[in-house]
RNA sequence: GCCCAGGUAGUGUAGUGGCCUAUCAUGUCGGCCUGUCACGCCGACGACUCGGAUUCGAAUUCCGACCUGGGCGCCA
């Protein structure tokens, strides 16, 4: 059985790892090689007058990136990297590494974006960007046992739907038999009638699919949503779990991501809660001072505005109370104010993460915001249907995963914190 | 979709009409080297996205196509 290499210590005695080679410096007499796995690089020493054959032999044919098998003992030497190295009794070459490589792993030279998703199982094995995969796993994970904590259930949630009901986004069509099909664009409607089946807190970490032409470093055509509902609970409520969710997963990656973190040279800050709230109207007003944009009521956040607004706030932020709309029509006006409604926009200083709101519970008042909306109920009864039998009061939201690992880890593309990017040239791999 | 900037060895780059038989680094291959850690040294290999045009002469200028990056829009 062989040792994961961060396990490999100056008291280890014997051991055997499996990885792949790193680098190779042969000094002559004496041959270093660095031998990687996901956990770290160990110094594998070969003395070419003590070394056994057969390690001689193998260390002819090996090459930077083949999979090599060592054991030997190990030795406390000040002068390797982690204090220790590994005498090879045994090297096996249990894979080859064609070359050239198409980009180089050390990070020697740099590689551009494109070339590195083209390459991406490679690109992967070099430890910065091995290091945001293992902190997006510890995300999804934090987030996981932060809802189950509390209570949630995890659901799943169909990807395949009838129709675009939701409005708001372009949807892949899809050939489904006979029928016209969509690719889904989120789990809202799912979630919600989740919410009529009695399950009271729901989540669900999946796949939403947007068919918009956008082309930027913030945006995919595959995303994954973390997605929450909430029965008798208002957008107070699901915004306290929201903020509190966030803290736990960056307190959570910071305890148990060192490594990772270090090797991205990144040091986490908590973000402190509660996440200041911000009324639409004073986040318009701030962001027509700061940027000199004649932006009024009714008008969303464009670009400069996001930025200003960041800039101003420095922090994670909340911005609530939006103008009923410009938002989706499950989101809950204020019965005394109806052109505002309960909705909320979770923000990073750099862009938004999250939004959600309290819904729409009452068949009538859901329909005829449907209708508001040009939209026709008749064509999702589907989803109108559970709001006449008992449907709870119910709030909830969705967090894009990427844009969360994005900006806790300082990357400047959102392809970076996804293995396989879907945009819109991109298809392959 | 719009605007801008690009496309040169496997990778990342230099180059702005002849001095390009194309720079440098990294890499690969061969040689030397017993403590490297971006090892060092010597030698070799390897590239101008494609199609047209201008010109005595094009990596370099022009037109078109394809591809890429960034910004904006849309969107979350």
């Amino acid at each position: 059985m062989h040792t994961p290499i961060r396990s490999v210590t100056p008291a280890s005695a014997n051991v055997e790892v499996i990885g792949w080679i790193h680098e190779l410096r042969d000094l002559g007499g004496l041959t270093f090689l660095l031998l990687r796995d996901r956990t770290g690089i160990l110094q594998v020493t070969v003395n070419r007058k003590k070394a056994p054959a057969g390690v001689l032999a193998a260390l002819a044919i090996i090459s930077r990136e083949s999979v090599v098998r060592v054991r030997g003992p190990v030795k406390a030497i000040d002068k390797a990297p982690g204090g220790r190295e590994v005498t090879p009794e045994v090297l096996e070459l249990v894979s080859p590494c064609a070359t050239p490589l198409p980009l180089d792993v050390v990070e020697k030279v740099p590689a551009e974006l494109d070339t590195r998703l083209d390459a991406r199982f490679l690109d992967v094995r070099r430890p910065r960007v091995t290091a945001v995969f293992l902190i997006r796993s510890m995300v999804l994970q934090a987030v996981s046992e932060f809802l189950w904590e509390r209570d949630f259930v995890q659901i799943t949630t169909p990807k395949l739907v009838a129709a675009a009901t939701e409005g708001g986004t372009e949807l892949f069509p899809v050939a489904y038999f006979d029928k016209e099909a969509f690719l889904n664009q989120s789990p809202q409607l799912y979630k919600q009638m989740m919410m009529a089946a009695g399950f009271e807190k729901v989540f669900e970490i999946g796949p939403i699919f947007r068919a918009e032409e956008h082309n930027t470093t913030k945006h995919l055509n595959e995303a994954t949503s973390i997605d929450v509902e909430v029965s008798f609970a208002d957008q107070e409520d699901v915004m306290r779990l929201l903020e509190e969710l966030v803290a736990a997963v960056y307190r959570k990656v910071g305890e148990t991501c060192a490594e990772p973190l270090s090797w991205l040279k990144k040091e986490l800050e908590v973000p402190a809660t509660p996440f200041p709230r911000i009324p639409y109207t004073d986040a318009i007003e701030i962001a027509a001072r700061r940027t000199g944009e004649p932006l009024k009521f009714g008008d969303d956040f464009g670009a400069a505005a996001e930025k200003a607004l960041g800039e101003e706030m420095g922090t994670h932020y909340f911005i609530v109370d939006w103008p009923t709309a410009i938002k989706p029509y499950y989101a809950m006006p204020y019965s005394d104010r109806p052109e505002f409604c309960r909705a909320f926009d979770l923000m990073h200083p750099r862009m938004e993460l999250s939004s959600g709101a309290q819904r729409v519970h009452q068949y009538d008042l859901l329909a005829a915001q449907i209708r508001s909306k040009g939209l026709k109920p008749e064509s999702f009864e589907f989803y109108l249907n559970p709001f006449r039998f008992g449907m709870p009061p119910h709030a909830g939201w969705g967090l894009g995963a990427e844009r969360l690992v994005m900006t806790m880890l300082d990357l400047q593309n959102i392809r970076e914190a996804v293995l396989f990017p879907r945009d819109r040239h991109r298809l392959v791999p």
